[in-house]
DNA sequence: GTCTATATCTAGATAGAC
DNA sequence: GTCTATCTAGATATAGAC
């Protein structure tokens, strides 16, 4: 038990891998970042980095993990005061696009190993449990401080379908190829006002029943 | 010119090598039929099965093909005849999974290049055109032989939305490990009424602004 | 427990000979 | 059109140094 100021030899050389794989990915692509492209600009040996790391995808894990932080820290100052749910949303979900943005020209490959149920990379796996709730706490916290009158069932599941939402967004910004991913923004911009009166909406007396079945069958389904 | 009865040769050997693809891909799943394997088992050497399909992904484009008319094929008596709107679209989701039911053990690793943006497999790539369009006209028959009274600015956008509702279901059913898919039939059961009255509503004055931004939206996205 | 080096396997993909 | 040989890259195994 040292109480040694610095991390341990082995967690450093960890984070070299790290930093070094995720900045490959940034420059060059999934693809072309070669389990010995990555060791060899971190100066360590293939095995070495086997050692750490199972595969290929549990690098790529790292990788997300810090998309994720700039997506908290992105929008954690706008979501700090109460405001309407339709500006939080808003806030939440372009800052999303804000963190994802450098790598989409990449994004093609990487998604295409998080979709895979079993993937360790994907957002539903055990794996990923940690990133899926830090992310999800973003949404958790649109709702907790809006100001918006929110019908009391809808409240608790909400943060959960706006996260889903952000995923639903962050699969349509993947195929997005129009310029600098305009059609994603737009996406955003004109379906927040969308869901905030759907919201409101929820609320009437016709729409009542119809809700509270989706709900019920989201609950069954999740 | 030779006016042949029987295939062309070179025909004859892409048949051979796709035939016995999707057999290995339905016995084994995709990461273990490998291009070796498959060439051993149709007889071919590896540089000929690459001759005919410039890549594994080619092959497995003629799998959804095949199960794409399955699909087609399983629902058309029943969407031979008018009916209401929520029993075709129920009749049309339902073989839809079925067509896939097969396939979901190693339906995985298949779903994860398809949902490559690039993929030649996804279901929204040039290459896949052809069964993209194959499986909306299941959905455009859904709409045009239903009885159900309709908006007529829904109308013509519905079967299109409809298809991305079987997507969305299989996007699901992909990570569905529920037994037998049961969450997915579940979804199917429990959502087409909802989609049905949601439709239905759509005509209230309440909800007709919305519903025409949303529309809007989609078309200026899509 | 941390790390290297090396050899080997597997599988997708390609080149060039015939 | 077809084959054989070869390349690349992810992944594993092993043996050993510190």
């Amino acid at each position: 038990m040292t109480a040694s100021p610095s991390l341990a030899r082995g967690e450093q050389t960890k984070q070299l891998i790290v930093d070094t794989a995720v900045r490959l990915f940034r420059e060059q692509g999934y693809e072309k970042t070669t389990m010995r492209s990555i060791a060899q600009a971190a100066g360590v040996s293939v095995g070495n980095a086997y050692y750490y790391f199972p595969s290929k995808d549990h690098l790529v894990q790292e990788f997300y993990r810090r998309i994720q932080e700039q997506h908290s820290a992105g929008c954690a100052e706008a979501l700090a005061e109460p405001s309407d749910l339709d500006r939080r949303l808003l806030v939440a979900l372009h800052a999303g696009l804000d963190a994802m943005a450098p790598y989409h020209e990449f994004a093609g490959s990487f998604f295409a190993t998080a979709a895979t149920p079993g993937s360790p990379t994907s957002p539903f796996s055990d794996e990923s449990v940690d990133a899926r709730e830090r992310s999800m706490a973003i949404f958790r916290s649109v709702v907790d401080g809006s100001t918006s009158k929110l019908d009391d069932e809808l409240r608790g599941d909400l943060p959960e379908l706006l996260w889903l939402c952000h995923m639903g967004l962050t699969l349509y910004w993947v195929h997005d190829t129009s310029p600098g991913q305009a059609k994603s923004r737009m996406l955003v911009n004109r379906a927040v006002p969308l869901v905030d009166r759907l919201v409101a909406l929820s609320r009437l007396r016709v729409l009542r029943p119809l809700v509270r079945e989706a709900l019920a069958l989201y609950r069954a389904l999740r």
